[in-house]
DNA sequence: AAATGCATGTTCGGCTTTCGCGACATCGAG
DNA sequence: CTCGATGTCGCGAAAGCCGAACATGCATTT
């Protein structure tokens, strides 16, 4: 073993050319280096120095030492001038989105993240809100953007845009004269969010009002995968407009086509928080947010 | 500053989960630790542990800062195992060696090198057989492959195969019928190596046996300019055949040829031999010796 | 709801180990 | 032999550590 102090001695004696004058540079007594030194030798057993007549010169070994050891010093140097840096994001910075913020503004967030942070590593996932929560609870993530139904107790929130669902249907089917009601609605498989979320259960509320055979409803996490069963015709489905607005407009958001809805089939928009506790994060957090707040405006405009 | 220990610290206590598990774990009492890492934040001015409660968990800083540091102590870890691993070779060696060998049989010798030592960095340097001695003295270098004459005082040398030299000249002039003598050779300019090795100076009291005009003798420190002065009939010159040999047939080993001369012109052979100091780098001087014997045969076998 | 128990981190006095200093011994080169 | 360098030894200072007492938070019991 060896410490730091062990290089920047070692380091020493090579730069003043021995260990008397390495000792006076660096304030010790030459008895300190040569001791210090006769230790860490017998303690790696090998041979740092050879010592020739009355000079020292680094051995094979103590040059590889050097070499190798010298680079543990800048790291240690690098560390404690990025810790100790005011102001700025530094380091790993931990980000939840639930998926319909993959499909809206998060990649306009994180060119906004980018300029101004080029050191910082983003490390994404991407979960349902109350996953993002648990997440965020247990300090699994430092910033969540969730649904404001899942924000967890005495985490700062900050309300982005409500996001606008929609009833889509791939456009291969014809597209009905009238808005239609709820009843015709109930009359096709519906796709939409998971079971247990916010819309899945106001869309089966919704569609258990209509008389008649039992509604189908089918509940997907996967965001991409409702668009793409509505897609093919599997069934109409509910997703966020802004969502279908930002696919592709050649492929996927060609191929299906928002169908118009009395407005008592209206589902409830979506209303996301960016969210952070203070305590913890609340230097990330803040960045964090206003790029969310910033992107979800541009992307939001962008669409208009 | 911090140094191994507190990284030591702060990971086991990460690992366990907590100052007083993280004790136990590394034989310390719990005031160790607490005391430990109250010192370190107040060094760094940063909190690494958030107390929630009666639980301590890393903070934003605190993650980062094991993130990296942790790297700190596998890199030592590393450098000590390698450093004491006994037997082979490891780190660095730096090998000079002169012109001529790297147009013959220097990468015959590295590829043998290769294997086997597939952790070793070799760092080579081409320069002249002088300089090579200076180096080996100043311990610039570990292994030098040079000319006999310039071994230094003290230095474990080895004979290598001897390199004979040639005359040479452009294909585009006709072949002689005849062996050349000394004054049909004195009649062109003449090039070779530098002024001040060996072959240079024999080749200077050679020219000046002829009569005449005085002779016009140019020296190189680049072989390779040699070929390709000779090549482009800028004069005749005397190289290595074996560097001529190795060149690459379809290029310049084409455009030059051979000249037969009269025994009289012959220029002694060129000795190398591979050096170091035994006291200094007997490890890296017998393998690198090894396996330029061994190329040097191989190479050798090669153009026969 | 208050009391109790348990587990955890923090602080403080005293002890042990490590580290460095200074003086002297030792060694090699000139 | 002398000079200039490294190695060795005893002493003192500082750091690191231990153990105990203390404070706090959470869970269970009363």
């Amino acid at each position: 073993m060896f410490g730091f102090r062990d290089i920047e001695i070692v380091r020493e004696i090579v730069r003043a050319g021995g260990f008397r004058a390495a000792a006076q540079r660096s304030g010790l007594a030459q008895s300190a280096i040569s001791t210090r030194i006769a230790a860490l030798e017998k303690r790696l057993g090998i041979v740092l120095f050879d010592r020739v007549g009355r000079q020292v010169r680094l051995s094979s070994c103590g040059r590889r030492f050097l070499e190798e050891a010298d680079r543990l010093i800048q790291t240690r140097d690098r560390i404690i001038q990025e810790l100790t840096r005011k102001g700025g994001l530094n380091g790993t910075v931990r980000i939840g989105v639930a998926e319909t913020i993959v499909h809206t503004f998060l990649t306009t967030m994180l060119n906004l993240l980018r300029v101004g942070h080029e050191t910082v590593r983003f490390e994404l996932s991407v979960d349902t809100s109350e996953q993002l929560s648990r997440k965020l609870v247990e300090d699994e993530i430092d910033v969540g953007i969730l649904l404001r139904e899942s924000l967890p107790k005495g985490a700062v929130s900050t309300p982005l845009q409500p996001i606008e669902l929609g009833w889509y249907a791939s456009s291969a089917i014809p597209l009905p004269p009238e808005p239609l009601t709820i009843a015709e609605l109930a009359g096709h498989p519906v796709v939409t969010f998971s079971k247990g979320t916010t819309p899945f259960e106001q869309i089966e509320r919704l569609l258990s009002q209509a008389d008649g055979a039992p509604p189908v409803l089918h509940g997907s996490a996967s965001l991409s995968t409702v668009m793409h069963l509505v897609a093919d015709g599997f069934g109409i489905g509910v997703v966020p407009t802004r969502m279908v607005e930002a696919a592709d407009p050649l492929g996927l958001g060609e191929r299906i086509r928002r169908l118009p809805t009395r407005p008592e089939a209206h589902i409830q928009n979506l209303q996301f928080v960016a969210a952070y506790f203070h305590e913890r994060n609340h230097k990330a957090g803040e960045v964090i947010t206003a790029a969310a707040v910033e992107a979800d405006q541009i992307d939001l405009k962008k669409r208009s």
